[in-house]
DNA sequence: TTGAAAGCGATACCAA
DNA sequence: TTGGTATCGCTTTCAA
């Protein structure tokens, strides 16, 4: 029988013709598909010669042929792509900066890094989204990967799996995320300044308990045994409920806020000024992340900064477990949570 | 010559074993690669036994096995990725929820949203990058992407490019951002309350002339023929970058001032205020993007509010781009941008 | 220096 | 109802 070559019927110039393969890039250079991989890829082992180079790579320059990806990483039977699951919730500055630093880093080893959005997945059902796509190394933001979901990932041929949380999970290197240390240190320093009586804010906006419920914590555990409280004081991002809060103030009878973070601490300050409390005076407030606006407000606002290693270790730690994927898995601090203290304690 | 399959040796537990395939769940159900597929696909053309049914899921469970994504879209041909490069600069506030809200939408009408990180790429070596991917759809934030870009990655098979910029590139949707509308509205408003004198502010940190140049001409343009004038201010988001430009402001005999943002509009008046310049008698303030903060500064910051259409309705547009590439590009304006005045105008 | 061909993993057509 | 097999695009070994 006679092989018809499949070339598609000639199409109008504004449909979009079918993607050229190297197959139509060896045909038009004349050669063989194996000649256009080693031209393409710059084959050390093998030399072709310079005519043919030439005549291969005008034809895939005028064909705009681009290699599929996938085909390449099935033969090659892996992947340099680095996966990253989008959190749950927007990002916030210093998770936006960290990614973006980390993209870099890793982009400098040579990696691909992949940030996965797919919502509505849960548990080991994303895991196993995660790991149709293969990736060499995978970094999970937040809770929600058990020890099976890190199997589902290391079977699927990933060579590292990173978490990044409050704590380790079986089988999978951690970055550990601190929070507890957070609100540790925030209550120490309110009890250090004398503050005995202390709200702790808890935004009410889903998404964020997997920060919140270890700072409160943290700050619950600093106190203990000292005779001082620790309220939890739920807030909604918004003037209104900020401003509910302000209101009950001088029922609740506290004398220190730890306010979960910079942009909640600013939100209830500028409420309590609004209803005459005065800071620190009436009331000391402590922020975290050591945004810019916490140098910005009157009163400076006081803050638990939180300090993350360079992305480029980081990126050198992926590559490594990546090289070993042996190794026994490491627990990194990522952290580290520091007091600064202004004006509004 | 005898076929001896492809079985690798026996490891040692820990040792990493070949991924599984469907082959190998075929083999331990005892059926062949077709009827893996039919059951796991849940083929509705054909009938499979509720027995071999069960074998054959039981067998998958059991190897944990998942399928490869790059094999099946090889066969497929088509891919439901949309693809969104990561912007060169850290992702704001008002980004990171965009890119939240659109991938939560694209997930409920089936897509696959993968934010890629590449950086050190330039114009049409990224658009070859990307199109390697073959994503059914690209989003591209900002500019570096020309017409030659659009043109590779739809001869790569994507069915939809749509721009993120100030205009239309050809070939490719567009959501215009209409930066230079926002310095309009921003100067307007300062002409308006009777200034005469126009500082913008121009951010320093690279990667952000993007955005700033278009705000600035906008602001130029809003004021050309008046006889007010527009002076550009250099400032770099630190406390000595504000301190500075505050010591030289009475010099400088402004009497208004739009802050290119939000908070580099908080940084300012903080420092502003320091220098013992009132705002708004002295120098009128006005920032962007209608941020928290602005509703808490005090004074209360003026703004310009960026609105932006529902992420669903972005969404489906990206869907019937996808469902009918032929289409004529569509530009759309995605902000709207309107003045919400406060106290420091 | 170049080409022929096997094979990566999954799917769908055609037969049985 | 189930199995054999061609195919997607690419890389690489082996032969020529």
């Amino acid at each position: 029988m006679v092989q018809i070559p499949n070339t598609p019927a000639p199409t109008s110039p504004s449909a979009p013709r079918s993607v050229p393969t190297s197959a139509d890039v060896a045909r038009l250079a004349g050669v063989s598909r194996a000649t256009v991989s080693y031209v393409l890829n710059n084959t050390g082992a093998v030399r072709i010669s310079e005519p043919t180079r030439r005549r291969v790579q005008r034809a895939a320059e005028e064909l705009g042929y681009v290699p599929h990806a996938a085909a390449r990483s099935l033969r090659a039977g892996h992947t340099r792509m680095v996966l990253m699951p989008a959190p749950p919730v927007p990002a916030g500055p210093l998770y936006s900066q960290f990614v973006h630093d980390f993209q870099g880093a890793l982009s400098r080893l040579d990696y691909t890094v992949v940030q996965y959005g797919a919502s509505g997945l849960h548990g080991d059902e994303a895991a196993r989204a995660w790991a149709e796509l293969r990736p060499v190394a995978v970094l999970v933001p937040g809770p929600g990967l058990g020890p099976q979901g890190v199997a589902v990932l290391k079977r699927a041929g990933a060579r590292a799996v990173v978490t990044l949380g409050t704590e380790p999970v079986d089988g999978a290197h951690a970055l550990l995320t601190d929070h507890a240390g957070v609100g540790r240190g925030a209550a120490r320093h309110l009890y250090a300044r004398g503050r005995r009586r202390i709200g702790v804010v808890v935004p009410e906006e889903p998404g964020l308990e997997m920060f919140s419920a270890p700072r409160l914590d943290g700050a619950r555990e600093a106190v203990h045994g000292t005779g001082a409280t620790v309220s939890p004081l739920p807030l909604a991002y918004t003037e209104e409920s900020a401003a509910g809060l302000a209101a009950r103030w001088r029922d609740l009878g506290l004398d220190g806020v730890f306010a979960y973070n910079d942009e909640y601490a600013m939100l209830l300050m500028s409420a309590l000024q609004d209803e005459g409390v005065r800071v620190p005076e009436d009331a000391a407030v402590i922020g975290a992340d050591d945004l810019m606006l916490s140098r910005l407000l009157r009163p400076r606002l006081s803050t638990v900064r939180i300090a993350l290693p360079s992305a480029r270790g980081l990126a050198e730690l992926v590559d490594r477990a990546v090289r070993d994927p042996g190794a026994t898995p490491e627990s990194h601090e990522l952290f580290e949570a520091t007091v600064v203290q202004r004006d509004s304690t």
